[in-house]
DNA sequence: GCTACAAAACGGAATAATTCCGTTTTACAA
DNA sequence: TTGTAAAACGGAATTATTCCGTTTTGTAGC
């Protein structure tokens, strides 16, 4: 999803269309990687010092239930990023340092076959985790420090 | 892997053997689910009322550690259930509702080829989330409450 | 069995993430 | 231009998790 996509989302589902929204899917689409909660305020408040930490998780919340952003979390810690849909259904190839990603074109569901007996599908997840080549070098330096 | 496997980890590895930590595996073993960290806290204060939540997290995190039991989290709360390693590597259906699984016999990662260009996988996750029969009734009566 | 010591547990407090709520501001429809 | 419901505010409450100095305990060696 391109920003283009995620502003008309919100126009179009009939939310007001503020300048804080707008501008929290902007970095989300300059960014184009897993970012926490924390780093969204970070950003946002160079543009809106002061600006309230409620607001940022009501709006994450709001963009994950229009399906403006996804979510996930690894090492504890919860992470939103640009939704990937409209495109082909697909996953990621993850990097743990710095949360950006690459797209896989498989999708494991393709093996599975039918909806098992006595169980409802709602959802799935797949990801692979590791270290892009830039964060790799990084992550070695810090030898066995668990960094955060 | 079965209570007994798990405690003998606990033995081999040179930790100290103590009932807690007894306790805290079967409680794993007997629910075979994932649990809360809540929810374990409170099964094993039946046994030693007042007992510390630091205790319950850091024998949690030594326990993850050494493999004896598997995290990840649903709708923000993080779950831990005995590790089914030793078994061939396989992955779960989950029950959002009581955290039950049901095991998977494919592995998404064969149909990776190799590693991919510029990034190092250090692991992966494939987890398919919905609701067992069982709960799916109870869902149902609950309407559109989010339910805890 | 007894002792010494390091590891485990304690427990209260610190930290951090997230949510709540009453009030103020604002986008937008009429 | 105005009225109104939604959004943002901001401080406080809640909750999860970790920290740390002290006490207890498992276990190896005597």
């Amino acid at each position: 999803m391109n920003l283009q996509q995620a502003l008309d989302i919100l126009k179009s589902k009939g939310y007001k269309y503020t300048g804080k929204r707008e501008r929290m899917v902007q970095i989300f689409s300059r960014e184009d990687r897993y970012l926490t909660p924390k780093e969204v305020l970070g950003e946002m408040q160079e543009d809106y010092p002061g600006l309230s930490v409620d607001t940022v998780y009501r709006n994450l919340s709001l963009f994950e239930d229009l399906g403006i952003v996804e979510g996930t979390e690894w090492e504890g810690e919860r992470r939103y990023r640009l939704h990937c849909g409209g495109d082909p259904h697909h996953h990621h190839l993850i990097c743990k340092e710095c949360g950006r990603t690459r797209s896989l074109n498989v999708c494991p569901m393709n093996a599975i076959l039918g909806e098992p007996e006595d169980f409802t599908i709602t959802g799935h997840k797949f990801e692979i985790f590791g270290y892009c080549k830039d964060c790799e070098a990084v992550s070695k330096n810090e030898g066995n420090c668990t960094h955060s």
